[in-house]
RNA sequence: UCCUCAGUAGCUCAGUUGGUUAGAGCAUCUGACUGUUAAUCAGAGGGUCACUGGUUCAAGUCCAGUCUGAGGAGCCA
């Protein structure tokens, strides 16, 4: 059983179930089939065919279904069905995504997909950690993670009024105003701190404006939270997982990994030679896999950056120097001009970081890590956690988080605080980086991104 | 949100200096052929030129606005 690809001579049909791009070819003998049974076998029609798999005289392929019965169960217009056996842009397939699925390139894509989450789970648990389902609607909006999302049964035509003008959210479903969760980390860190190490891993939401090749309003992270753990333990486990999900695919979706591979050389020859990559997709997934990721202190990549030839023939459009955040541009630099492999730098200034990273012993930096990949920037964002009660609560106050509305947040602080890091990746992002596409809306089955929420 | 580019047949695109009935390839339909591999050959049908307004004797073409898409930036994962 399967879907016609395509439909050759009366008599040749390429028929897909989804479990592999290769399509099995049935061939329906002369005469088996009346003319009106052969007009319905178009392409995108589902079959159900009987008969015996022999040796294939065609060169093909080596085997092949030789019918014996063939049943039409789902008609397919022809004139109708936007699929053809020919290239179709992204761009058009993004407007179809519901029958985008039934292509080899979404095909490959997704089953890559399904195997690198199967993989997130199969890592953490195999190493004894507790997934855990944080909450998908909040009140909490400390984070400072992103614009976020409302959450309201409150009619938006005229709505409950306090007596300054102000909208009565304690007239809302939960008495108060909520939000779609922008990061579980903060749930996160209540729960490592009884079994020690958590993850999560679901969908994260970001009301952001923002038009990218690689932001979506809605995606799949992960982020784990290990007690006792500090910004080194954080960033070998990073390592170590990144490289375990892509060893996975590898072992697993060879097939279709080799097929995204070709897919992404055919795109690279329409580019000027020097925006091609030195590497294929596959030599590019076992470089990272052979290599150590390079670790550097954000301290030395502004001294990097601010020697390179790039600064000093003013190539960058953003100014160097120490206190900045880094611009694309820098981190691409560092990544795919200096290193040339993927990079985790650590130690940022505290003032372009989170209340929560621990204060570093400079009293300037704090023990932050941001993993960046050649092709993508900032895969993996992570920290130490600042444990010390006092510290956090100053580091709170400079930066005008509500103290009093995260003491259930402080309480992990104040009964038996360790030691604590974690990090957060996006699924996304890490797909996009396995399977070469260069458009995060194509490694998500249903993209929702500013203007656009099809399907 | 900002910058740049684009929107013509189901898809990918061409359309000259503003000038007659807007073209091609693929797809579709009809027929031929029958061991094909994105089959091949012959023929046919298929258009609100994104939308609104303007300039002009005349607009797919020029101008303004809007919408949508792509790439880049910012924000970030």
């Amino acid at each position: 059983m399967g879907w016609v690809r395509t439909f050759r001579n009366n008599q040749f049909i390429a028929l897909n179930d989804g479990s592999t791009n290769n399509n099995l070819q049935v061939v329906a003998p002369l005469g088996l089939l009346d003319d009106e049974t052969l007009k319905r076998i178009t392409t995108g029609a589902s079959l159900k065919v009987n008969g015996e798999l022999v040796k294939s005289l065609g060169k093909g392929q080596s085997v092949e279904l030789k019918a014996t019965s063939i049943e039409v169960l789902g008609d397919s217009d022809a004139e109708k069905f936007p699929l053809q056996p020919k290239k179709h842009s992204l761009e058009f397939l993004r407007e179809i995504a519901h029958l985008r699925f039934r292509t080899n390139t979404f095909g490959a894509v997704f089953r890559v997909r399904h195997s690198l989450a199967y993989a997130v789970h199969k890592f953490f648990n195999d190493k004894g950690f507790v997934y855990l389902h944080t909450p998908i609607i909040t009140s909490s909006d400390a984070e400072g993670a992103g614009e976020m999302f409302r959450v309201t049964t409150l009619p938006f035509d005229n709505p409950p009024r306090n007596e300054d003008g102000s909208i009565n959210f304690k007239e809302d479903f939960f008495g108060k105003s909520t939000n779609l969760t922008v990061s579980g980390q903060l749930e996160g860190e209540l729960a490592a701190m009884a079994f020690s190490d958590i993850y999560t891993f679901g969908p994260t939401f970001r009301a952001e404006n923002s038009n990218t090749t690689r932001h979506l309003a809605e995606f799949w992270m992960i982020e784990p939270e290990m007690a006792f753990y500090d910004i080194e333990d954080n960033m070998n486990l990073a390592e170590e997982f990144i490289k375990y999900i892509i060893q996975y695919a590898m072992d697993n979706n060879r097939d279709d990994l080799e097929f995204l591979a070709q897919r992404l050389a055919d795109e690279e020859k329409q580019l000027p030679q020097d925006k091609r990559s030195e590497l294929g997709l596959i030599e590019k997934l076992e470089f990272v896999l052979k290599n150590a990721f390079e670790r550097i202190t954000y301290t030395e990549a502004i001294d990097i950056l601010v020697n390179s030839a790039a600064y000093k023939k003013k190539k960058f459009q953003y100014d160097v120097k120490w206190g900045i955040d880094l611009q694309s541009e820098h981190e691409r630099y560092l990544v795919e001009k200096h290193f040339k492999k993927p990079v985790i730098v650590t130690g940022y200034p505290a003032a372009i970081k989170a209340f929560y990273m621990r204060m570093n012993d400079d009293g300037k930096t704090v023990a932050a890590m941001d993993i960046l990949a050649p092709g993508i920037g900032e895969i993996v964002g992570g920290s130490q956690r600042e444990e010390r009660y006092d510290k956090l609560i100053e580091r709170m106050e400079d930066m005008n988080i509500p103290i009093n509305e995260m003491q259930w947040y402080l309480d992990t602080r104040r009964f038996g605080s360790v030691p604590h890091a974690g990090f957060g990746l996006g699924f996304e992002r890490m797909v996009q980086f396995v399977t070469g596409m260069t458009n995060i809306r194509d490694v998500i089955p249903f993209a929702r991104t500013p203007k656009n929420c099809e399907f």
